[in-house]
DNA sequence: GTCTATATTTCGATAGAC
DNA sequence: GTCTATCGAAATATAGAC
């Protein structure tokens, strides 16, 4: 009886470390790069000796891959309302919206993220070639519908989709530099919203959406 | 009579030297983040012995500091179109040009921006709040200018001079990507001419710039 | 599973001959 | 000005007691 207990106990223990670990990583790596981050400011951070992080994760590689990943994986789930939407004002809109709050609520992965592709992605390349590769294609094919649809003009739907990565996410990257352009002050409720309202104006009338049934 | 000439000799060998070293420390900078470079990798691109940089630049950080202002630099200088222009479709135009042509010229410069600013801007906070700050100001004042002058839709100026930035520069920042999402090879002249025909296009659309004179 | 102490490597920086 | 040799600090990783 008790050997099931203290496993399920043991596990839990393990995934609430780990869950620590990640979260400490996260900040760590973001906010020094992954040759700047030291394992002990991890460990300070997340409130463990630091050979206890190599314990659960045996190389500071290991753990590196694993916050990396974490973010690519919200990633692709905001990318769902994309498909379902009938046409470019509500798929893409949703979309926009949905990576706004990613870059607010995830500022730190977002960041590791981009630091990661800056320096080559050396850890996360078969993402790149795989996973990434076959969504954006599979993106690409829906707004290429669209435009033979009627629904939006006729631009290059990559060039599209780097633009939609590259506003949402400029917002967690450089969120310093907009905090500091903001009078040294976070952006408010407020400002979110107008930034989430000013990059789907701007996009969504540049492309020439058409509303399939509400409006904008 | 050979007192001056060494002088000159001397400093012609320092100029060159200094150049030298710094194109291979933005190099080895963006490729590896401030810490993850070393200054034994960028001696070694540099072709020059470790204590030779120590002579040049006393410290890393001092060296690093020069690189970042560089593209900082380079960028406030790309911004002159921007001024003289009688309207957005000349002014946005031309700098969204000029700022491609940057990302494609500087890509290593960019990124080491790119990943000062990410980490918080530890070196050149001084930059973002006396030079940019006021150079934002001022463009957001001719952005305003022309709103009221009817020549392009009402948009927060901020956020639209923030997805300036977050496009162009995407495309040197995280060159990596889309090169890997191009098949594993670099834009040609004709896809970079494509990408700042749709950042032009999808922009001046969404904010509604009129022309001034000629079209678009 | 946890933590102290330490082995091993590597980096920034410098001394000192040339 | 240049370069070899090296110092001292700091990092990753591990050994071994608990």
């Amino acid at each position: 009886m008790s050997a099931p207990e203290r496993l399920t106990k043991r596990d839990a223990t393990r995934r609430e470390n780990e869950r620590v670990i990640l979260e400490a990583a996260e900040k760590v790596f973001a906010e020094a790069g992954f040759g700047g981050a030291t394992m002990q400011l991890i460990a300070d951070m997340a409130g463990l000796p630091k050979a206890n992080l190599h314990y659960y994760f045996p190389t500071k590689e290991e753990l590196y891959r694993k916050v990396v990943s974490r973010i690519f994986e919200i990633w692709l789930r905001a990318a769902a309302c994309f498909d379902a939407a009938p046409g470019p004002v509500e798929g893409i809109g949703a979309y926009v919206e949905a990576k706004m709050e990613i870059s607010r609520r995830h500022p730190h992965g977002s960041k590791v993220w981009a630091s990661e592709v800056m320096h080559g992605a050396p850890v996360i390349q078969d993402y790149l070639e795989t996973t990434l590769r076959d969504w954006t294609a599979g993106r690409a094919a829906v707004i290429r519908r669209w435009i033979a649809e009627g629904k939006m003009a006729p631009v290059d739907p990559h060039h599209l989709l780097y633009m939609l990565w590259a506003t949402t996410q400029h917002y967690a990257d450089f969120g310093h530099q907009i905090e500091t352009l903001n009078g040294g002050r976070p952006l408010s409720d407020r400002q979110w919203q107008a930034a989430t309202a000013s990059v789907k104006r701007i996009i969504l009338g540049g492309i020439g959406a058409v509303a399939t049934g509400t409006d904008l």
